[in-house]
RNA sequence: UGGGAUGUAGCCAAGUGGUAAGGCACCAGACUUUGACUCUGGCAUUUCGAUGGUUCGAAUCCAUCCAUUCCAG
């Protein structure tokens, strides 16, 4: 019998991952991370639940305490909250600084739950840690290959595209054959008592937050001009450019005749922010992007024709991948996609292999960098 | 201060006697393990710059005042 080191969040999602285990034969054992601590890190503004007797956390290791028991599994508890900060929250937070739009969620499985969680599990004896991603691992004659969850809605390899490939061979997805559906189901006919506990989003770990007062914890605010890009004139003010991303709508507080307005991108230097109203789209596109730090899921030949996302859930875009020096990837998409985002995440597939991801350094439109284009567009 | 124009929710803006369109913003929700995008819903009934008047009835007509703005000076 393996033993299998689960990673219990409180959520139905683990906990049917941890009944699935124990109905396979495993030797299973859960554990529940802590890594965010509100008052340790500041988390102040923008935090609904700060006032409440039991933080969040709690409530979720409680749920997690009543799966465990309705299981009859034992449950740990480890603590990351210095390697999360260190690891994970730093990086946001500079990346932010830089004026990109980090995911701090793809960091938290590569860092947290796929290394220092995973080291924990092997140094307590585990031989397999297991968590309730919607994702899958099979054994060819290469080697280990994670794929894209059955559940195309659900598919979340998105967000494991960085994690170490040789951690595959001891890493179980148990609910990535299924659909979320199923999921439910199997928690409703078990009694889990977790079975119709809403799905948690935001940030991992830490929660749902308003996101721009979240902000205002770490980065201090910087009053600037916001400019569309059309008449180069100022139409409104922001509190500093990091709040924003490229393709934003929400939060500009524009008003006015000129219908809706869009992010398509912004100078930290000048700390202005650009904008566009109409025929947005024309400043939101870009045809190919320079990727860093790919870390690599599987064997394959540059340059490859294959699919990526620029984003969690965004759809298959056809793209062609190649070495464009030792660190960078060029990444072609001559069809044109919008809003590729610098720090952004893309996550390459071949059907459905993930084939590994990187860091979206940098975006072109017609061989010139988008950046560039509208700076130049702004000061003519 | 002479003459003209305009004053409708945070921003635009319909409405010219019959009892306040629409868009943007904003808010709420859906969706979602990243800040989105998208979708749904809400959003001036002690109110249409103010005060009087005409009328069965006015944001719409009249008078006065106030504010903004333009042209002459």
């Amino acid at each position: 019998m393996k033993k299998v080191l689960v990673g219990l969040s409180g959520g139905v999602d683990s906990a049917v991952c941890a009944y699935l285990l124990l109905k396979q034969g495993y030797d299973v054992t859960a554990a529940f991370m802590r890594n965010w601590d509100s008052a340790v890190n500041n988390d102040i503004l923008g935090n609904p639940t700060i006032k409440d007797d039991i933080c969040p956390q709690e409530k979720d290791y409680q749920d997690a305490l009543a799966v465990a028991d309705s299981l009859g599994i034992e449950l740990l508890r480890v603590d990351f909250v210095k390697e999360y900060w260190d690891d994970v929250f730093t990086n946001f937070i500079s990346e932010h600084q830089k004026g990109r739009t980090p995911n701090p969620d793809i960091l938290c499985n590569k860092y947290i739950k796929f290394d220092a969680f995973f080291d924990f599990a092997r140094s307590k004896g585990f031989e397999m840690v297991a968590t309730g991603h919607y994702a899958r691992i099979v054994k060819n004659e290469e080697g280990f290959l994670m794929l894209k969850g059955l559940d195309k809605n659900k598919d979340q390899s998105y967000f494991l595209a960085q994690i170490d490939r040789n951690v595959l061979k001891n890493t179980l997805f148990p609910l990535g054959e299924l659909d979320k559906s199923e999921v439910r189901e199997i928690a409703q006919e078990m009694n889990i008592p977790v079975a119709d506990k809403k799905d948690s989003t935001g940030i991992c770990f830490i929660g749902e937050r308003n996101f721009k007062e979240f902000l205002h914890n770490y980065l201090p605010s910087k009053e600037g001009n916001i400019i569309d890009v059309l008449t180069k004139e100022v139409v409104g003010k922001h509190m500093g450019v990091m709040y924003y991303t490229i393709g934003q709508r929400k939060g500009l507080g524009i008003g006015g005749d000129r219908g809706r307005w869009f992010v398509i991108g912004k100078n930290v230097e000048n700390n202005e922010l650009y904008v566009a109203s109409q025929n947005e789209d024309i400043w939101l596109y870009s045809d190919s992007c320079l990727v860093s730090g790919f870390n690599r899921l599987a064997d394959f030949a540059m340059p490859k024709q294959c699919s990526a996302k620029f984003r969690y859930r965004q759809s298959d875009n056809p793209v062609t991948i190649e070495q464009y020096s030792e660190d960078l990837l060029l990444v072609k998409y001559p069809q044109k996609i919008k809003a590729v985002t610098p720090g952004q995440q893309a996550v390459f597939y071949d059907k459905d292999i993930c084939l590994g991801g990187g860091v979206i350094e940098k975006t072109f439109i017609g061989a010139i960098e988008h950046s560039e284009h509208i700076f130049k567009h702004i000061h003519e």
